[in-house]
DNA sequence: TCTGGGGTCCTGCGACGT
DNA sequence: TCTGACGTCGCAGGACCC
């Protein structure tokens, strides 16, 4: 869903119409990224509703907005706004509950059209991707435009949803022109008009410049890519860091040495929840802490995965928040362990006051099939809760998620 | 307006082993 | 035996991304 950077005066050389196109000479990455997608996948069982401001949102009173078209958009509701502020700026809009499984199915197929193009498929989530496309140029004997061209089209007749695409010497590049493409359209930055594409942007148009980083650049007088581009290197290191400010000088000369990784290997996996109101009862808390525990642990188990570290996330009322984390002896998948861990993570923060978020996270993450070194007094008991939850996992399979539950989480209707 | 849920990466600091 | 330098690791927090 990416930044909307709205194509800039004086870009238009930039877009792709039926009659012209930029040179495409070595732009042979894409960057794809599907336009309003959760709503776009929603309209596409509702079309009588696709000129009509529609949001895909939860019904909780702390949700916020997942999703929006391009309709509700010009109302100023926006993808992270709470859905309290979107329901004043827009109150006729249709609120939609977002369809659990849905998106990721159409993802994976759209997702899986891209691979018929080239094996080099870096999904940045369900709605974008970056393809190298560089092997599928003399394999087809196409260019660039006419690859992003052919992926549009097939993306909407195969799936019923459009999506835009920026094509670029380097991944950044491509990524910028793909948001000022939308909806539903094209932009091509030539390899030679790199810098001069970039320049006149504002700093927060490079991937890195968040609003806290935008407002120390701009403290500095520092407004556009041009600006970082003229500073002395040293300086911005002061300003934002070694690794922040080496990133943004080379982006801002146009280098980007990251190509695409097709099967980036995962770091952590975590399940986190907000409550409607604040769980202030300690009980409850680790109940809820539980059903996460049990969450994680049957995702890593699923994906062949063992975490070395557990960690927790508390927010209190006043969203302040804190993240604790231990390292276990041995890489776990079991519900039990990590819960445990969790626990004891939160009774160490002493705090006992209202919490309005509780996570639970797994790190450092190994494959399950490296051999676990048990110690002998624990190695028993611990298997035998793992294969309780191996076997849950195939109840729940068969019968739904709601088949097999631990005890502790029936008493209430926890989901 | 009042702030979700899933992640990655970076920085700074303290503990620890050599 | 004590101390300091150095590298590594674990941890906490923050910024950022979609």
């Amino acid at each position: 869903m990416g930044r909307n950077t709205a194509l800039p005066e004086g870009y238009e050389r930039f877009r792709v119409t039926d009659s012209t196109w930029p040179d495409d000479t070595g732009c042979h990455l894409l960057h794809v990224d599907m336009d309003a997608f959760f709503a776009a996948v929603e309209l596409r069982t509702r079309p009588e509703l696709a000129d009509r401001p529609v949001v895909v949102a939860g019904a909780g009173p702390r949700s916020v907005v997942l999703s929006a078209n391009y309709p509700a958009r010009r109302f100023g509701i926006s993808s992270a706004m709470p859905v309290a502020a979107a329901r004043k700026l827009c109150p006729h809009a249709v609120y939609l509950p977002p369809t659990k499984g849905l998106y990721s199915e159409v993802s994976r197929g759209v997702m899986a059209l891209f691979s018929e193009y080239t094996p080099l498929v870096e999904p940045l989530s369900l709605d974008e991707a970056f393809l190298d496309v560089r092997g599928a140029l003399r394999r087809l004997g196409a260019t660039p435009v006419e690859i992003g061209s052919e992926i549009r089209a097939k993306v909407e007749s195969e799936y019923g949803v459009t999506c835009s695409v920026g094509a670029a010497g380097v991944k950044f590049v491509a990524k910028l022109a793909s948001g000022m493409a939308k909806p539903d359209g094209m932009v091509v930055v030539p390899v030679a008009d790199t810098v001069s594409f970039l320049h006149p942007l504002p700093v927060s148009a490079l991937w890195g410049v968040g609003p806290k980083t935008a407002e120390v650049l701009r403290a500095h007088g520092l407004a556009t890519i041009a600006d970082i581009a003229a500073t002395p290197p040293e300086r911005l290191r002061r300003w934002l860091g070694v690794a922040t400010a080496e990133h943004l000088t080379a982006l801002a000369h146009g280098r980007d040495e990251r190509g695409v990784v097709a099967d980036a290997e995962e770091k952590s996996l975590g399940a986190e929840r907000t409550f409607d109101t604040d769980l202030a009862d300690r009980a409850e808390q680790e109940r809820q802490l539980l059903s996460l525990a049990e969450k994680v642990a049957a995702t890593l188990r699923r994906r062949g995965l063992r975490g070395r570290t557990v960690s927790i996330k508390v927010r209190f009322s006043d969203f302040r928040t804190i993240t604790r984390a231990r390292t276990l002896p041995t890489a776990t998948d079991v519900a039990r362990t990590i819960h445990a861990q969790a626990v004891t993570l939160l009774r160490d923060t002493g705090a006992g006051a209202p919490v309005r978020l509780l996570g639970v996270r797994a790190e450092g993450l190994v494959g399950a099939e490296q051999p676990e070194q048990l110690s002998l007094d624990d190695a028993r008991p611990v298997s035998r809760w793992r294969d309780a939850e191996v076997a849950a996992d195939v109840a729940r399979s068969k019968f739904g998620a709601a088949a097999v539950r631990p005890a502790s989480l029936l008493r209430r209707d926890v989901p």
